[in-house]
DNA sequence: GCATCAGTATTACGGAGAAT
DNA sequence: ATTCTCCGTAATACTGATGC
């Protein structure tokens, strides 16, 4: 979604009264999820292509020359693509297009290099989610200072114990952070961050809201140094941890949000409703 | 035998539309 | 009006595989 058209969709949402969309992501991401397919039509997606499946079968050998073809059978790619030679030639790419990064007229959170020759990509294969012939370049994320409000910890399914922030509300690329997680108790502990610290925080992959550390020049001197829980949030019972490991655990085996968790895990793994979950099912989770 | 890589499980967030 | 659910995506911990 262009930001010509992010901005033009919310101009007429306050005209109409209705609340704006908070970033132009976030906005196209809900279109696609409309049911209405005329709302859709309206919204004016666009897209770029960067692959070229069929490639190979047309006798194309490399990325760059696919991206020719795409452009000839008049698909839109991207008019910014640039083939480098090396490293070097990439990273001055990089160097070269940052700034020139917001008069694109849409967002972007860093740059894809690619493997050339094509018949290199079955070689240079792939992991479970990534191709190893393509990577991204990400540009460094906004970051901005809030006051850490409170530390919490929670417990998920399998009893392991997570810290997380609770964050003056400040609005971090596009969106509104009232939360944050901090992991584990060393997370914490080795920065020394402590409640009512003025706190760096950032999106990771302008996503996930993430703590980095506390601003040493902003520490106040009544700041008490922060305490791990020793007890489950939960049903109170005592927290385990093994020598040499990192988490620590409820290993309550009938403690609630134990069993909750468990069961929403269970729940969306099968893709059903909590409804749906059967008597004997819930027994053997309870077990 | 150690270091690194890869894969998996877990936990986490906010914004969006849908459902209640 | 509020709650539910989906979506995309990252960090961390741990385990097992692979490489040197």
């Amino acid at each position: 979604m262009s930001l010509e058209e992010f901005n033009k969709i919310n101009d007429e949402r306050i005209k109409l009264g209705e609340p704006e969309f908070a970033n132009p992501r976030n906005a196209a991401a809900g279109t696609l999820r409309q049911l209405d397919s005329t709302i859709v039509a309206k919204r004016n997606l666009n897209a770029f292509l960067y692959y070229y499946v069929n490639a190979l079968g047309d006798e194309i050998q490399n990325q760059y020359d696919s991206l020719q073809r795409l452009e000839q059978l008049k698909f839109k790619t991207n008019p910014e693509y640039r083939y480098c030679s090396n490293i070097a030639a990439v990273w001055a790419y990089i160097q070269e297009y940052e700034p020139k990064r917001h008069q694109l007229g849409y967002e972007i959170d860093g740059i894809v290099i690619k493997v050339n020759n094509l018949s290199l990509y079955n070689r240079i294969g792939y992991t479970a989610k990534n191709p190893k012939w393509a990577i991204a370049y990400k540009f460094p994320a906004e970051v901005v200072v809030t006051k850490l409000l409170n530390i919490f910890p929670s417990v998920g399914r399998t009893g392991r114990i997570t810290y997380n922030a609770v964050l003056e509300p400040v609005r971090i690329a596009g969106t509104i952070v009232r939360a944050a997680t901090l992991h584990n108790a060393d997370f914490i502990t080795e920065r020394d961050i402590r409640i009512g610290d003025d706190v760096q925080v950032k999106k990771a992959g302008d996503i996930i809201p993430e703590v980095i550390n506390y601003v040493v020049e902003r520490r106040q001197q009544k700041a008490k140094k922060w305490q791990e829980a020793t007890h489950c949030p939960e049903c109170q019972s005592l927290l385990e941890r093994v020598t040499g490991e990192v988490d620590q655990y409820c290993i309550n085996s009938v403690c609630p949000k134990k069993i909750t968790r468990g069961l929403e895990h269970y729940c969306s793994r099968n893709a059903m409703n909590i409804e749906g979950v059967s008597e004997k099912n819930i027994e053997r989770l309870y077990k």
